[in-house]
DNA sequence: GAGCGGTAAG
DNA sequence: CTTACCGCTC
């Protein structure tokens, strides 16, 4: 069983790219971030036709998430939920073959104290509320997502020069460990405590020739899903190229 | 010798397209319309490389015009410099070979008594005079452009349905009649009184698939030019594929 | 339908 | 750098 996230930043300029990838990839499950569509405009029809069903939560020109899967994804709800007046498209989850799959795309913060950065610290809180209130740690779920924070120093090219920035601040670090406390863990890091590898370069100033990249976008598991867990990567390869993703996707693979 | 004439519709757009149809098409000079860029940002090394000197005469978003050579373009002269104030790039002449070229590009006239297509009728004005001042019939002297006027019905899919309209009126054909006046000839019509052939087609409902298109990009003559004739052509198959101008380029061969 | 330009966002 | 939107022109 193959999980995949990856934030295409725009479904509708990265189509082929993303058939792509899924005709070679075959993963089994994909979370999607940056959809930037409404539901009418995602490509339904031919990401149907390279073998994959999707469940959308879309949005113009922002946010926007979604779940493929080889099976029908059952249960599909979009949102948190919770009541907050909320228009951002930054969550959708799915049943898919016993496991619950949640795609996630945490805001971006854009400057430490900005309004946007504390949406997105409130944002985490109610995720993790999200969690609380409509699952257990003991069931299989996953999270994939773009969660706009490199948790630890490893997952950042230079830390020092991180410091402080958004994207790598002691409260988001802090927010995304409260919502790990529920009972996730981090798939990459599990099976590789020491290994450096990044999911996202700035398109600005040659980030990606030069590798100066984070590790932003996750596969959280629970326990269940962990003690599964075979192997994960980031396709690197796929940021490659004429018009990518400024991000990789990135997998992981379960035993049976 | 081949002279050609082509609206880009933007050469940043088409700059591939462009480099291409000069590899294949090796004309000796090609006048160009649309280039909607500054002289600053028009690919001269690019253009350079496939053989060709440019004498640029480019506008930010809006019209621009050149002229392309094989040998170098020779006594450049941009604009009507009629001491009209008048910011459209619409007029380059350069001599090359021998022949005084003119990359023109004519007002689109927008709609029938707008303020933009009593521009269009005075600038055929302005450029009756330039030929008066500048030139006489008995020079070689060549003048490619589009010309947002389709001369005869033969020149339009169906006459009835362009009756009236902008690029189809009387007034219009009258204004480029009186350029021709001048001394000048339609190469295309001198050598093909009666075939119908088209050079642009609006990109919108299926026109180009459905060969609804205007023959209004031309190349004039004089006499000395119309004498040496032998062939003029549309090469249709660069208005095809993906991200093509909505023009076609004509051409025409000139024997030694 | 497709181009540009300015703005907003990452 | 790259995408998306809007308003404008052709």
């Amino acid at each position: 069983m193959k999980i995949a996230t990856w934030n295409v930043n725009s479904i509708r300029a990265r189509q082929e790219r993303v058939l792509d990838w899924l005709r070679t990839a075959q993963p089994d499950i994909v979370c999607l971030q940056e959809l930037k569509c409404t539901d009418a405009d995602f490509p339904t029809d031919a990401v149907r036709e390279v073998g994959y069903h999707a469940a959308v939560h879309g949005q113009k020109t922002y946010n926007g998430v979604a779940i493929l899967a080889k099976e029908e994804p059952r249960d599909v709800v979009r949102g948190l939920s919770d009541g907050v007046d909320d228009t951002h498209a930054r969550l959708i989850a799915a049943t898919v073959g016993g496991i619950r799959v949640v795609s996630a795309y945490a805001p971006n913060g854009q400057s430490v104290d900005s309004e946007q950065y504390h949406y997105k610290l409130q944002w985490y809180e109610r995720l993790r509320h999200y969690l609380d209130t409509r699952h257990k740690p003991g069931e299989p779920l996953v999270l994939g997502g773009d969660w706009n924070v490199a948790p630890a120093d490893i997952d950042t090219y230079d830390p020092k020069e991180w410091e402080g920035q958004t994207l790598f601040t002691a409260k988001e670090k802090a927010a995304l460990k409260k919502v790990c406390d529920f009972g996730l863990k981090d798939a990459f890091r599990v099976l590789y405590p020491d290994v450096q590898k990044f999911s996202w370069w700035d398109y600005r100033m040659l980030a990606f020739p030069k590798n100066r990249g984070l590790r932003i976008d996750h596969l959280y598991v629970t326990e269940s899903l962990a003690s599964r867990l075979v192997a994960s990567d980031v396709d690197r390869e796929a940021r490659k190229g004429k018009q990518p993703s400024d991000h990789a996707p990135v997998w992981i693979e379960l035993r049976a």
